[in-house]
DNA sequence: GCAGTGACTAGTA
DNA sequence: ATACTAGCCACTG
């Protein structure tokens, strides 16, 4: 049934990156969530970087329209650092488009567009 | 196969 | 607030 070298880690032959896009999906439009709450949400608590790493490796897939990437900032609320500064501008852009606003020091209340899956709630 | 790198984070100082 | 650390893991050379 499997390809070969399919390898079944909690159950289910999954791509890691499929199961963190699937979570990037889910963010509602106009909120944010940050890169360890998509890879809790994925199934992988702890491994914020891979969430970062998957999220990075769509700059060369078709399917980026799909794939809410821009919802996604890290835990101090910030667009994060990247490689090509260009991203970083239309992240925000995208994220002000919705709604989303920053504060004078480049940061997002996630008291007021956070996002949290179902998880704490709050 | 090991070392460096990276869209991360929580902890400590 | 900044700086450094350990933990995390896929990818690259």
């Amino acid at each position: 049934m499997h390809p070969s070298g399919s390898r079944t880690v909690a159950g289910d032959r999954m791509d890691v990156y499929g199961l963190i896009y699937a979570a990037v999906k889910r963010i509602p439009v106009g909120k944010v969530t940050t890169y360890g709450d998509i890879a809790a949400l994925a199934g992988f608590p702890g491994r914020a970087r891979q969430v970062g790493y998957a999220l990075h490796a769509l700059e060369s897939r078709d399917d980026t329209q799909d794939i809410p990437w821009h919802r996604v900032i890290n835990a101090q609320g910030e667009i994060s650092k990247r490689s090509d500064p260009r991203f970083e501008r239309l992240q925000r852009i995208l994220l002000e488009e919705e709604g989303v606003e920053f504060d004078s020091r480049g940061r997002v209340s996630f008291k007021e567009f956070g996002w949290r899956g179902r998880m704490g709630m709050r």
